[in-house]
DNA sequence: ACCAAAAAAACAATCGATTGCAATAAGAAA
DNA sequence: TTTCTTATTGCAATCGATTGTTTTTTTGGT
């Protein structure tokens, strides 16, 4: 069913069936009412592309996300489709894996489609590789980052001073008489190397030697890489009194590993996650955690792309602030 | 950068330039790479809509899921998006919430976008207005439901026998000598009703009388929402042996309110979800589960709308066997 | 050097919409 | 009845591709 087949239905022209979609004045009430019922009759619903194609729009926004499947990212996701299909456009969200190479390709696909708006969900996109494909395929069109930045004329950031967030965790511990920490990063994501950042700020402001400040690196962050990683701390260091994590997920495993060999939670070990995940809440003992935001942060993204598709502002830096949530695992 | 602009520069006409980009034959070597060099040079990338109207496909498939929080669904769309990405298709994920009214506006946002093939996630989808739906706005295109079912000639199912399964779980419990049994169900989704059947079925097969099937019914799958109605249950019934969930997730909450109240596990209380969600994994004790094979169940879904995406066949229905996890909590 | 056959490139229609402008119909004033 | 507005409607171009057909160019044989 095309306009045109309406309008021939109808008996007249197809820009006069056009007119009635959207409403617009200078028809006649009784022609108006005839063609209505015609597209009524036929389920009629314009195709987008066409219209697309003459109205140089195409109201469809790229999410990019490297893991779909991580909680906090769908979360985020969630949050920004729902403002976006509100105001009428669609969300292409695809999961791009770790490689440059293949976040590039993703972004060809975007551009393709003409998208009118990107959303880079982690700071995973902070590449050179993405920032090189950016300013070769979309340098005009509105993108955010949510936690990541990168320095391009059209891309906005929304970050969480997760650094500082982590210093504050460092005190707590200290507060509690910990002072003995190790740190595990996932080191394929930047915005870790910031968090870890904070840890060592926070150690040597307690006055700690660098030889003291423990940090291991991880590469799969699932619970049981978190269980390994943290046998592996209590066999290096019998000593250790509080172990950061960086995902919560990790974490977990963190917990499990301690119970396992019946080391005492919080008394002898105290665990600090970060994302304020579910796995957080469902672990036992409850998880003390670092909220990072991401529903504000969501939103603020959300509302900066729609502004961007709006074409309100041209790039924006928002941050937000991180707070501790404290539970019983410390 | 459209076609006609790298034509002019070119010297040639649009259409040499288009038989260039799809390596189409009878184009002299010299001619096609002057050509390739400015295709090159401005990165040019076809406009999809204007060469998706002229070919009548849009390339573009809907994924449509009640809401894309909840993992498994979005396990399961991650799946499916990795196989129809790697085919050139692009797929646009939405969260329709439990409402059909928002349900059907969705499905006629797919049908203005010229999807070719829908992939509706879990049974929430079956119900008569999401038909009625199909049949007036979607009646052509290859249709699959991940765990669920519609009667119309052009969607396809992919189920678990779930009921059976439930059945295999009330067997368990009854073999480790526990005979009274709860079933906690959300009552918001049709794939329940089935799982209570089987959980009946099981319980009249073990000579139990209706008066003792009880059924706990919830309308939000949460921690907490578990907690709760388990606390209920064990109010009302401070003899029963045995709680089936029907999400993992709600089973966590069982097994701290269970925790909470001394209840020792699985010695006088076994809990077993449904899902072998991560969550099962991270509390302790660790769930017994059911494992719905939705890996498997996604797999088969992507093949199946790939089959008719490419003209293949008409409509299918595929069944998988579900499998008891067992672990500390039974 | 000439002409037929083959190769290469240009032309033009098409996909399904939107929209400025021209044309027609209706209504009002003279 | 004639003319001038004004309210409707139709025409045709356009968006950015693809592709069947026609035209032009090239090649090769005599």
């Amino acid at each position: 069913m095309t306009i045109y087949d309406i309008a021939r239905e109808a008996g007249v022209a197809a820009s006069t069936v056009s007119r009635v979609i959207n409403n617009r004045p200078g028809i006649k009430q009784e022609t108006r009412q005839k063609v209505q019922m015609l597209l009524k009759k036929y389920n009629y619903i314009p195709d987008a592309a066409a219209r697309g194609l003459v109205m140089q729009s195409s109201r469809l926004v790229g999410i990019l996300i490297v893991d779909i499947r991580v909680a906090h990212h769908i979360d985020s996701a969630f949050v920004i489709e729902q403002e976006l299909t509100k105001r009428g456009y669609c969300c292409i969200t695809m999961s791009t894996g770790p490689k440059d190479e293949k976040k590039a390709e993703y972004i060809r696909i975007l551009e393709q489609r003409r998208v009118e708006g990107v959303i880079l969900m982690g700071s995973m996109f902070e590449t050179e590789a993405v920032k090189e494909s950016i300013r070769r395929h979309l340098p005009r069109i509105p993108i955010v980052m949510v936690n990541g930045y990168l320095d391009l004329p059209n891309v906005s950031g929304v970050i969480v001073d997760e650094d500082a967030g982590v210093e504050k965790c460092v005190d707590l511990l200290f507060g509690k008489g910990k002072s003995r920490l190790a740190f595990v990063l996932d080191s394929r994501s930047p915005a870790n190397f910031r968090k870890q950042q904070g840890f060592c700020d926070g150690m040597r402001k307690h006055g700690t030697g660098e030889d003291r400040i423990w940090r291991y690196e991880m590469e799969e962050s699932t619970v049981q890489g978190g269980y390994d990683i943290t046998v592996r701390i209590l066999q290096e260091h019998p000593d250790v009194q509080g172990i950061i994590y960086t995902i919560d997920l990790v974490a977990v495993g963190g917990v499990r590993a301690a119970c396992d060999q019946g080391i005492p939670i919080p008394d002898r070990l105290a665990l600090v996650g970060i994302d304020n995940s579910i796995y957080g809440e469902i672990c036992m003992p409850k998880l003390t955690t670092l909220d990072n935001r991401l529903q504000d942060l969501s939103e603020s993204a959300a509302t900066i792309l729609r502004e961007g598709l709006e074409g309100k502002v041209q790039s924006k830096k928002l941050m937000m602030f991180s707070e501790i949530i404290e539970r019983e695992s410390t």
